[in-house]
RNA sequence: GGGCGGUUAGCUCAGAUGGUUAGAGCGUCUGCUUUACACGCAGAAGGCCGGGGGUUCGAGUCCCUCACCGCCCACCA
């Protein structure tokens, strides 16, 4: 059998239309947005996701919201910037290049900074574009034409320029400090690049002879045993009562021979361990600040690289860390110092890029002073009232909290890194003055004394950094006359994963209220993580992650879309199934053979030409379709603005598939083939206008059919917009809502419900029709005019109206929908006793109901008290309970007569 | 130690401003090649909305409390 040419296939085929949707679109300038003064702009950006990244379903669901939030504003008239972008991502990539380069036998050392920024450069021109092209596939609507990368000349000079203003505010500031020392990465983490992970690990006691009396002795804790060798000094609580008389003489330090003094201080709890603390300024944070509390000099036992220092004495000099823990355990054990060792579950700190164990150290870094949230004129306070006063909003709000406490106890900022990829720090050194400075232009000479010879300062600045000023740096900040700038900051929503808040989220306020003075977007949005269908968070050690390439070739990436953000709640983890994506697909599927019914319905016919304002479909159930797509489309507007979005597809979906499948088009056969020419017009109507309801989730098969549809369907007035994604979005300026026809659907439902039901019941063999009467108690007119689809919907042939209860049909079976009552004379299949039963049940049933609304009403305190919309909606039901329960009853009083 | 989230049908989850008889997908059971769709249609079963207390005429929804699960933060030696 041969299809004519244009012909819709049968089932869509999401892999045939997407790459060539996409195409279009992007040739037709659409992603670009058009600048209209009148209206507010909307933008977002988009997280820079890694140049070393794949597309991972993390990206997939942000650029489903961002493109779904993006496609809306677009559609409803805004000037649109979605921009796209990708981090150079410091450690992340330095590592996988390392990692290249050992595999060729050699290291970043070998070939010297330039040489390795270069390789770099070569892997990111090589590989840096993976991901673009996969967001392509994902339908992202980006302005692919102001893609930026966190080192282009832009973003990059809008780094140097921060750091230059923060440098000679003398916010930024060269400290030697104790930091996080990751010794694989070998170079500084900030506190929120270090994960704490629960381990199995030892607490050591060990004993301290006192220095002035061997024979008494005091005992410490610790979990890190070599540590002791930098030891300057043991704390206790200076109320405990079992150390009082210690505090102020010293301990004599075990292998090293050193005399340390004890020392009283609060931070000490007594109850933990011996209630003893051993006080290595150089090697732990909390023993840092107790030792500058006491001016404890601080030794260095620890190395950048892992291994213990010649400060450590000469036996363990060069010895890894871990190995030296074991072997002082040993050489404590041997002097009988080691009084015990006992088990202990605690949190070890590691870094997040590659898990090492973290080595707090003392190194000179930079670092960024915050200042205190109290402070309304520092960074984190500027940040803290930004939230605090309701300038940014945070969706979900709970995360509001969770972003004010931790500016409640942020501390500086290190940003510095050991690295040799990312933003060196423009801070020049003077070998000939020893002065430095930081310049925003590479200086030719030292600024203070005019030498030549200055050498830039070798660190680069924490990723992050650079992230932070991404809602302006990208749109042309800091020069003073970007027209991008003036347009779309603030930004109008920041969407991104719960996971980067303080990262990113915090990072981006502070710093964008430093350089721009306003607030980087006036929206948060947060979604969760995406998980597994067990719960599990993906990862690619516990192989269970899912390639989303791989999804949307087997689904469509519409269904992928769809199912990334259908029936879940911002901020909440989502769980991602084949079940979730089946369903998914099929609901495109679904859409796509609607609209095949309709196209195929609708093509030839020369009286559609009210169809984009259907005035004349005046037949109850166009006026019924026609108010419920405009409760859907207020609905829809409504969850987009708040950021509900997958209520509002919950919401398309329940509309599209049940009213509009299930009901409007059943019903349409009906009338279509007494050539009824509302049900065409309002057919291509309501599907138009869902389409692009839809367009936002499921952007390519919604143009698809779009395309197939008005192609075949005569022009409005208004004119016809070439491409459904800059067709205006549907709006609710008049709702068509039409109660009478709402309520009349709702009978005439029910009573094809109920009808059904009964064949079921009896099994009644689909494919035999079954005669009725229909008594019509006062909606004569309404029965008779949906006779045809009552008829057909519930396989009633022949199908009489009659007026009022006639007693006719007594014998059968009689349904009550009040205020019908449908008479099945279906002597022979079921019999006298059964249908009293049947009966009894539904009086029964409906006497509970009247009984319970009645009490209700019977409650003054409801009555007076309660909205009077309310209880006239009760009154109205119980009269209708009553109404049915006397139609009930009388049956049963003519039963068998 | 502090904070947050979750607990709703067998499973996974929705339930805006408190208001009928609490919803969906998947799964289960019964029927259907009804010419848009078997990625489908029709019908059905299945819930003291974690426990307890409170506010209210009325609570899945608001408040208190307990339990279990999960997450985040913190300088738990």
């Amino acid at each position: 059998m041969t299809q004519p040419a244009n012909a819709i296939p049968r089932a869509y085929d999401a892999g045939a239309v997407e790459q060539r949707l996409y195409q279009n679109w992007w040739n037709s300038g659409y992603f670009a947005p058009r600048i209209d003064p009148s209206r507010e702009t909307f933008c977002v950006v988009m997280p820079p996701p890694n140049v070393t990244g794949e597309l991972h379903l993390g990206h997939a669901l942000t650029a489903s919201l961002q493109d779904a939030l993006t496609r809306w504003h677009r559609m409803r008239g805004d000037p649109t910037l979605w921009l796209p972008g990708k981090d150079h991502a410091g450690i992340a990539t330095q590592w996988v290049v390392e990692r290249a380069l050992a595999a060729e036998g050699t290291d970043r050392h070998e070939l010297g900074r330039e040489v390795f920024e270069d390789r770099v450069w070569e892997w990111v021109d090589r590989y840096g574009n993976t991901i673009d092209e996969q967001h392509r596939r994902l339908g992202a609507s980006c302005d692919w034409a102001r893609l930026r990368f966190t080192l282009d000349p832009g973003p990059a000079r809008a780094v140097r320029t921060t750091f230059v203003n923060l440098f000679n505010k003398g916010l930024i500031y060269r400290h030697e400090r104790i930091i996080n020392w990751c010794p694989r990465c070998s170079t500084a983490l900030s506190d929120l690049e270090v994960d704490y992970e629960e381990r199995d690990g030892k607490l050591y006691h060990i004993r301290y002879p006192m220095a002035d009396n061997p024979d008494e002795s005091i005992t410490v804790a610790t979990t890190r045993p070599e540590s002791m060798l930098g030891d300057t000094g043991v704390a206790v609580h200076p109320e405990d009562d079992r150390y009082h008389d210690m505090v102020g003489r010293s301990a004599l330090l075990p292998i090293v021979g050193r005399e340390i003094p004890v020392v009283g201080d609060t931070a000490i709890e007594r109850e933990f361990g011996t209630g003893a603390l051993k006080v290595t300024p150089g090697h732990d944070v909390v023993d840092f600040e107790i030792g500058e509390r006491h001016g404890l000099p601080i030794i260095n036992v620890i190395g950048f690289d892992g291994c213990m220092t010649d400060a450590a004495g000469p036996r363990y000099a060069g010895m890894e860390r871990f190995a030296a823990r074991a072997a002082v355990a040993d050489e404590l054990d041997s002097l009988g110092l080691l009084e015990r060792v006992e088990d202990y579950h605690h949190s070890v700190g590691q870094c997040q890029r590659c898990s090492e164990v973290v080595e707090p150290l003392i190194s000179l870094q930079w670092f960024l002073n915050v200042g205190q949230h109290t402070h309304p004129d520092s960074i984190a306070g500027r940040a803290h009232a930004a939230v605090a006063d309701g300038q940014i909003e945070i969706v979900p709000e709970r995360f509001a909290r969770v972003y004010l406490n931790w500016l409640e106890n942020i501390r500086d900022w290190c940003i510095s890194r050991q690295l040799w990829w990312g933003h060196r720090i423009p801070v020049w050194y003077c070998a000939s003055c020893g002065g430095h400075a930081a310049h925003i232009d590479d200086p030719a000479a030292c600024v203070s004394c005019g030498s030549a010879e200055i050498e830039q300062e070798s660190d680069v600045l924490d990723t992050w950094f650079s992230s932070g000023l991404w809602p302006h740096s990208t749109l042309g900040w800091p020069e003073q006359d970007s027209q991008d700038l003036a347009h779309f900051y603030p930004n109008a929503v920041l969407e991104t994963g719960y996971d980067i808040l303080f990262f990113w989220v915090a990072r981006m306020i502070m710093l964008g209220i430093e350089n721009t003075g306003d607030v980087p977007f006036r929206s948060v949005y947060l979604h969760g993580m995406v998980l597994d269908a067990e719960g599990q968070k993906m990862s690619k050690t516990r192989g269970n992650t899912l390639d989303p390439l791989d999804l949307l070739e087997q689904y469509g990436t519409d269904a992928l879309r769809f199912a990334l953000t259908t029936g879940t709640a911002p901020g909440n983890n989502l769980r991602l199934s084949n079940e979730k994506l089946e369903s998914a697909r099929n609901f495109a599927n679904k859409i796509w053979n609607a609209a095949r019914f309709v196209i195929a319905a609708v093509e030839d016919r020369d009286d559609l030409h009210g169809w984009s304002d259907p005035v004349a479909a005046q037949h109850r159930e166009d006026r019924w379709i026609i108010g419920r797509l405009d409760a859907l489309t207020a609905d829809v507007n409504r969850c987009l603005a708040e950021f509900e979005l997958g209520e509002a597809q919950q919401k398309l979906y329940d509309f599209v598939w049940n009213d509009f499948c299930d009901w409007y088009i059943e019903m349409a056969k009906v009338r279509l083939r007494e050539d009824d020419g509302a049900v065409a017009v309002t057919l291509v109507h309501v599907l138009e206008r869902s389409l692009r309801l839809l367009h936002p989730f499921m952007p390519f098969v919604t143009e698809e059919i779009w395309q197939n549809l008005v192609s075949r369907i005569p022009a409005p007035e208004s004119g016809l917009s070439p491409s459904i994604m800059i067709a205006e979005y549907p709006q609710t300026d008049q709702m068509r809502t039409a109660p009478d026809a709402e309520s009349e659907m709702d009978v005439v439902m029910q009573t094809i419900r109920a009808i059904r039901n009964i064949r079921a019941q009896l099994r009644i063999p689909a494919a035999q029709k079954l005669e009725a009467v229909i008594e019509s108690n006062g909606m004569r007119r309404v029965v008779e005019e949906e006779r045809e689809a009552i008829s057909v919907l519930a396989r009633i042939d022949p199908l009489r109206v009659a007026d009022s209860e006639s007693g006719e049909g007594a014998t059968g079976v009689s349904l009550v929908v009040n205020p019908l009552v449908v008479r099945l004379p279906l002597t022979g299949v079921v019999d006298l006793d059964a249908e009293q039963q049947r009966l009894d049940q539904e009086l029964e049933s409906t006497r509970r109901n009247e009984a319970r609304v009645e009490q209700l009403l019977a409650n003054d305190n409801f009555v007076s008290k309660a909205r009077p919309e309310v209880v006239e909606k009760e009154r109205e039901r119980l009269r209708s309970l009553s109404e049915q329960r006397e139609r009930i009853e009388d049956i049963i009083a003519h039963l068998g007569a």
